[in-house]
DNA sequence: TCCTACGATGGACAGAGTCCAAGTCAAGAA
DNA sequence: TTCTTGACTTGGACTCTGTCCATCGTAGGA
């Protein structure tokens, strides 16, 4: 339990029913899920709630950087709440499971000034692929 | 000038107007096209290829090992020719502008053996984010 | 030159996400 | 507590990216 909805209010968010629904299903580390995944879930407590309302939501916990978007494929995004701790992501190739995982160092410093080409670096995603133990 | 075409044709790929015309929209370094562009590019000199023909041959070079599949957003994926050298890619957050780039190291060795949760981890792929030159 | 299996075509379809006009409601004001 | 209003929600249409399939065409070997 991260207390999600609690910094979500401080934050003056204003607060629907719609909007605690996603909130709490994204709450917890270790959550990988799509929107239509979030839709599906919410929709359990919220049956009326629409797939609009779930992508806004989405979209501003994004913004208030309270979730990460992962694009870890070519298809739907995944959204991750351990949004405080940072972390990169080991996927399997073969049936698409997440694991938040953590390498040591900062991948950014191992990019040298002469490869940046003037850009003014500010983050590097890391995206490990593998075959999950269950795959194997 | 990479030889795309000739590598294609020693392999046994059967040649095609269409996707002769394909390889050599990809061919070169520092491209990163998206399929509507390299169909775009492509019927500039063959005004009747189709999109899925485009698609049929970029899914043909990727499973060849001759171009790469890169997501770096949410959206359409690239496909990048410089597939012989491995590297990692820096985007502009604000245009979109993807550069090759080369860290130092294996990105590999820095996930810790208890960091990969009894996965076979074969690859590591980095996208460098930040703002380029022309956006400063 | 002829055959034929492999490739190309284009239109339908599907999945993910965005947009918009109209209706609803959270939360501060009185 | 009730009122007010701007922010939020809805659902359906729409866009974009990509896939599928039946039919037609052709590269390249015999």
């Amino acid at each position: 339990m991260s207390g999600l909805l609690e910094r979500l209010r401080g934050r003056g968010w204003r607060m629907t029913s719609q909007r605690r629904v996603v909130a709490e299903v994204l709450d917890g580390d270790h959550v990988h899920l799509t929107a239509d995944e979030v839709h599906a879930r919410a929709a359990e407590r919220l049956p009326e709630i629409s797939r609009a309302t779930v992508y806004n939501a989405l979209g501003e916990l994004v913004a208030l950087g309270e979730v990460v978007e992962v694009a870890t494929d070519g298809r739907a995004k995944r959204y991750d709440p351990n949004a405080h701790r940072p972390h990169q992501h080991l996927v399997c190739s073969n049936c698409g499971i997440i694991r938040d995982v953590h390498p040591t160092g900062d991948p950014l410093s191992v990019l040298p000034a002469e490869e940046r080409f003037g850009f003014s670096v500010s983050k590097a995603e890391v995206t490990y692929r593998g075959i999950c133990p269950s795959c194997t």
